[in-house]
DNA sequence: TGACTTTGGTTCTAACACGAACTAAAGTTT
DNA sequence: AAACTTTAGTTCGTGTTAGAACCAAAGTCA
């Protein structure tokens, strides 16, 4: 078992990381006339043909309640649109607009360079220590949720 | 430069790191009868003699006015009090009362149990490798920040 | 001392977060 | 086909979040 001097500076170091990154990241997204959410989404519904609301949650790791809210606000903006699904009735299919398809392509590849312009220093051996740990973390607190 | 080939999957990683030990923490700490940031406040007050508001938004990384928000309801519920400051009257002393204390025995002590409960199989080395490897990452995000 | 600046907290707004309850449309069972 | 179960989304209640505007108490300066 392990003590807590082991593991809570793990943690910590952890949060603050994450914090770190968060911060940096929001800020610019919110230069960029977006909440962190509503980048998210119009980013992964970028270069697809749109999705399902429960997909576009999985994958953006946002609950079905609060997808509702923050795609709600993307189509008040004319980013976005709800289109009834194919075959079934209870789906709709999310996608970008003209208009969001522009947006998409305005401030992805944006945010993209901001991101880069902190790794630059940075090489392929940092990024694979980097990667390791992280999954190798991430498995100690899946393992525990199972 | 980096390239986004390289750096992307490293920041995705700590995304869900970060969110795996998110919801491992967050699913505990609700069965516990508090939020996270309420679990943050009285784990801060826990064994001191109060502080500052300006303080406790430092040690919770909770801004200013989150915080105003989150300590109401901790006092509504009796755990924390506000308290004139000595020599400051713009300051106030914020507490546990002795109802948060009790609170604090029974809860803080849980939640560690719980998190170091994931951890048990993990060596001394593998903290050191993750601590160092989040410590190296979050600096290349406070350098932008900076 | 009077004017100016900084600091500590509160309030306000818009948005997000989660879980639970709810509706409608599929599927499944018998 | 009728009853039951699952799935897709919405709605609702409570709580958190950041940032900006605000007020009062210090602190600083002339």
């Amino acid at each position: 078992m392990s003590q807590p001097a082991e593991f809570l500076p793990t943690v910590q170091a952890l949060v603050q990381c994450y914090q770190a990154f968060e911060a940096y990241s929001a800020a610019h997204i919110r230069t960029l006339g977006l909440t962190p959410p509503q980048f998210d989404i119009v980013a992964t519904l970028g270069n697809t043909s749109g999705m399902t609301a429960t997909e576009l949650g999985e994958k953006t790791l946002i609950t079905k309640g609060t997808l509702t809210g923050v795609v709600d606000r993307l189509v008040d903006r004319g980013w976005v649109e709800r289109a009834a699904h194919d075959s079934d009735r209870r789906c709709q299919t999310i996608r970008l607009t003209q208009s969001g398809e522009a947006l998409f392509v305005r401030v992805f590849p944006a945010h993209l360079a901001h991101l880069a312009a902190c790794f630059s220093g940075t090489g392929a051996a940092g990024h694979k220590r980097w990667q390791t740990a992280l999954h190798g973390l991430e498995q100690v607190f899946r393992k525990g949720t199972a």
